[in-house]
DNA sequence: TCAGTGAATATGTATGCACATAAAAAGTCA
DNA sequence: TGACTTTTTATGTGCATACATATTCACTGA
């Protein structure tokens, strides 16, 4: 306990600033000081400040550009982070018994709305694949998916009754780049049928994409029935 | 054009830590070589390396723990942002003219589902009103808000003509923490009057809850039609 | 054998310095 | 005036070094 007073972590020169932003010691849109100036203000270096300051701009609270100095979110939006674990592992971490089964499989090149949603110009040979995952024996959730066989040649020998595909590309097909999107749909023909649901019940759809740098790896559109919930937080 | 080709940024250090990892040159759960080995092998400091650590780790590609090491993270997760804007910003980015009326206002004691929901001890006076925002006349997201007047007295004087809570809120009072919840319902009662959705309609739920330290800001359900969708990017 | 203690070690943080880079501001010249 | 160039400036990055801190691991003693 050396009771270090003087001397103030980066932690501490962020929680500060953000203190005097949420106060509005600065306002929205404000210039804040230039990071040497607070360094010394604070008593520490610049290279504390700035680390402080680079924290505070990965939160979306300040922006920051080059000589035009740091100044407070004019806009501010909600950001938050979102993890998605595997499905069988979100299942068990509820104590639940997980199973899946596969229900379609098949090759086929990439129809327009696969291609639209990867940014293809051209088709290409994809393996399209509807699986349903248990939870409990109950229906948890329904994929439909499609992977691009150029990139994953090797999901063509897979089966995937052992391992789901969801577990077996995060596991061996780490992407770059993944773009979600959430919504709300009727549940209507064969997927809900297979989830268990009525007919115009309510879904949650998750859609996912993933690219290995600029290579398609797989597009999934996942449905959950009422009750399932995807968390986020700051 | 200087071109420091025996200097590595910290971005290719971390590009190229990742590109071994996708590849597989270190797998899951593989025990990644110290920072200090790691910047000898790439004739950089351990300074660099570290930042490069420290990004894949925020990534939630890898894991450091002190004296542990650095390790490839065993079960890997779907890691992605999620900027939630201003409703207002939403709609006016989308080319749509933006509107809102307040349906409902009354001020009483949070109800039990409210306690749960900011793990509350004891309830709380607190503001309830449900908003619609409209883009271009037609509903858009309705809001089911209720804000805690110990934290916001200012609200008490406000009727949100002008501004909208949620705009006046993102503005006015900064979260120092939110957490976001999704799920699909089906519309009924008055939210599928409002929303002029017929009855049994899937929607988008996004519940959202912020406080300011300890203390509860607000709670927000937002209903939004089918076709509203959420977005999200690594 | 096993619990407790202490040394070794890998990551975390801070400092001081130097230079890179982008953008604004000032200066230049037709 | 107005397009162009140069300088200034605030943030971005890298290096060398020292110390902090949390675990692990080996050692110790009952």
């Amino acid at each position: 306990m050396t009771a270090p007073a003087s001397r103030l972590a980066w932690t501490d020169v962020r929680d500060e600033l953000r203190a005097r932003i949420l106060t509005r010691v600065y306002k929205l849109g404000d210039k804040l000081p230039r990071d040497a100036d607070l360094a010394a203000a604070f008593g520490c270096t610049r290279t504390t400040v700035h680390r402080a300051m680079t924290d505070l701009a990965s939160a979306g609270l300040i922006e920051r550009v080059r000589k035009g100095g740091t100044h407070v979110k004019a806009d501010p939006v909600t950001r938050a982070t979102l993890d998605i674990p595997i499905t069988r592992l979100e299942v068990q971490a509820a104590g639940c018994a997980y199973s899946h089964r596969v229900i379609d499989r098949k090759a086929c090149p990439s129809p327009p709305h696969v291609m639209a949603r990867f940014a293809l110009t051209a088709p290409r040979a994809m393996l399209r694949l509807v699986a349903l995952h248990l939870a409990d024996d109950r229906p948890y959730i329904l994929e439909d998916r499609w992977i691009d066989l150029g990139t994953c040649p090797e999901v063509a020998d897979l089966d995937f009754a052992q391992i789901s595909a969801n577990e077996w590309l995060v596991r061996h097909k780490p992407y770059a780049r993944v773009e979600l999107r959430f919504g709300a749909a009727a549940a209507q023909g064969d997927i809900a049928l297979h989830l268990g649901a009525a007919k115009g019940a309510a879904l949650l759809v998750m859609e996912r994409i993933t690219w290995d740098a600029e290579n398609p790896i797989t597009f999934v559109q996942s449905y959950a029935p009422q009750g399932y919930e995807i968390r986020a937080q700051s």
